[in-house]
DNA sequence: AGAATGACGGACC
DNA sequence: AGGTCCGCCATTC
């Protein structure tokens, strides 16, 4: 996770030094690593990873830096982050909630660069008919999180 | 300004 | 089920 100015910039599912080093010489110059910070969105990151289940509550409460998106981004990642926990949605509901009906294709293109995957459930977006569809991080990782979810609100 | 690019979806085979 | 083709739409170059 990159944090620029007190707001997520980037999270990274596995990351490594260098990826991190990347992220943040690159694309956001001046940004500092939260790894493991106690309190705000690091916290909240591990206690997802913990099995903690995240409410719309908790993602709203995090200091992102909506700014740095396009409009239409936002109202996707927004309409995406109220997808509940252990739930799913397709890219052509998502599309249709933002007031963009056909627009399916481009809502995955602004999930694709999600700026948050994860903390901003991308993950919980399908295709239609449950198709799992891509994945930044590989269809492997986005079925491995649904079904880390669905146990979790099993237990 | 125009063309290329996808984490879609529907039609068809 | 799986593969191809094509129309869509926001973004990027």
């Amino acid at each position: 996770m990159v944090l620029s100015a007190g707001k997520v910039v980037s999270v990274e599912l596995e990351p490594t030094r260098e990826r991190l080093g990347k992220t943040i010489g690159e694309k956001f110059p001046g940004a500092g690593e939260a790894a493991a910070d106690r309190t705000g969105p690091g916290k909240t990151l591990r206690e997802y990873s913990e099995g903690r289940i995240l409410s719309e509550k908790d993602i709203a409460a995090l200091p992102v830096d909506w700014d740095r998106i396009s409009p239409f981004q936002l109202k996707v990642l927004r309409k995406t982050a109220k997808i509940p926990y252990g739930k799913t949605a397709t890219y052509g509901e998502i599309a249709a909630e933002v007031g963009n009906p056909g627009a399916a294709r481009a809502v995955g293109a602004a999930l694709a660069r999600n700026p948050w995957p994860v903390l901003v459930p991308c993950h919980r977006v399908i295709g239609k008919g449950g198709s799992l569809v891509g994945f930044g991080k590989g269809i492997a990782a986005k079925d491995a999180l649904l079904k880390f979810e669905e146990r979790n609100l099993r237990r």
